[in-house]
DNA sequence: AGCTGATCATTG
DNA sequence: CAATGATCAGCT
């Protein structure tokens, strides 16, 4: 992707002022700083942007199950939003197991270790806007407070029950308050196993945990007013 | 217009 | 195939 990458962080307030720093650059800006090429949209590379984000701030790459910024314990999150800072799309967290859940619980869950501390980073990245011209908004981090993650407990129960039960088919994307269960695949044919309501294997497709548009909203104004 | 299901690239 | 990074796009 590029020949020039930042240094990783040091320490958490190094981490947020690498980012406040860039606040109100556009990605052109960015992207030309380190010499990467601008796609003319995202349709083959929807990656894009949380990679070259990756890039500016020194986030360890790789798909190694970690966090972004492995010494400092903090998930790097680009969120796009319209120019009001509303969120365009879900974000996705993780993978959902689909077996070998017992004894499964939302304390020790994978998605809330994953989302426990986050560099949220806003992309005013309405569709019309080109790549290129999308601009960095104000990046803050956030941890769930303990109503957050009281909703988000509610819904990893109920998603997890259903999956426990071999019902994963019947969870829809409605499901869910603040989290939903979705696709998350190179296309629907892709499968993994998973475990019916008596015990056996067999395939599906494989999901993802998301956090709804509304959540994430909510997490931004929340932010705005402790400002 | 918003949302859900589908999809794309890359790496280990 | 699973995990990383997400957005696309048709349907309601």
């Amino acid at each position: 992707m590029a020949p020039t990458k930042a240094s990783i962080p040091k320490s958490e307030a190094q981490l947020l002022q690498r980012a406040q720093n860039i606040a109100g650059l556009s990605l052109g800006e960015m992207a030309t700083r380190y010499n990467i090429v601008i796609p003319k949209n995202l349709n083959k590379e929807k990656g894009w942007v949380g990679l070259l984000l990756e890039h500016v701030l020194g986030a360890s790459a790789g798909s190694r199950p970690e966090p972004d910024f492995v010494e400092l314990g903090i998930e790097l999150k680009t969120l796009p939003i319209n120019r009001n800072g509303k969120p365009l799309e879900t974000t996705f967290v993780c993978v959902a197991p689909l077996k070998n859940l017992i004894g499964a619980s939302w304390q020790n869950s994978h998605i809330r270790n994953k989302i426990a501390r986050v560099l949220w980073v806003p992309i005013i990245a309405e569709r019309e806007i080109p790549i290129a011209e999308r601009l960095i908004g104000t990046p803050f981090i956030w941890s769930p407070s303990p109503e957050e993650d009281h909703l988000m407990a509610l819904d990893w129960q109920e998603l997890t029950d259903m999956i426990v039960l071999g019902q994963v088919e019947q969870i829809t994307g409605k499901h869910g308050q603040v989290l939903q269960l979705r696709p998350k695949a190179a296309n629907s044919q892709a499968k993994t196993q998973a475990i019916d309501k008596n015990g056996k294997p067999f395939l599906t497709l494989p999901r993802g945990f998301y956090l709804k548009t509304a959540f994430t909203h909510q997490i931004l104004k929340n932010h705005l007013r402790l400002d």
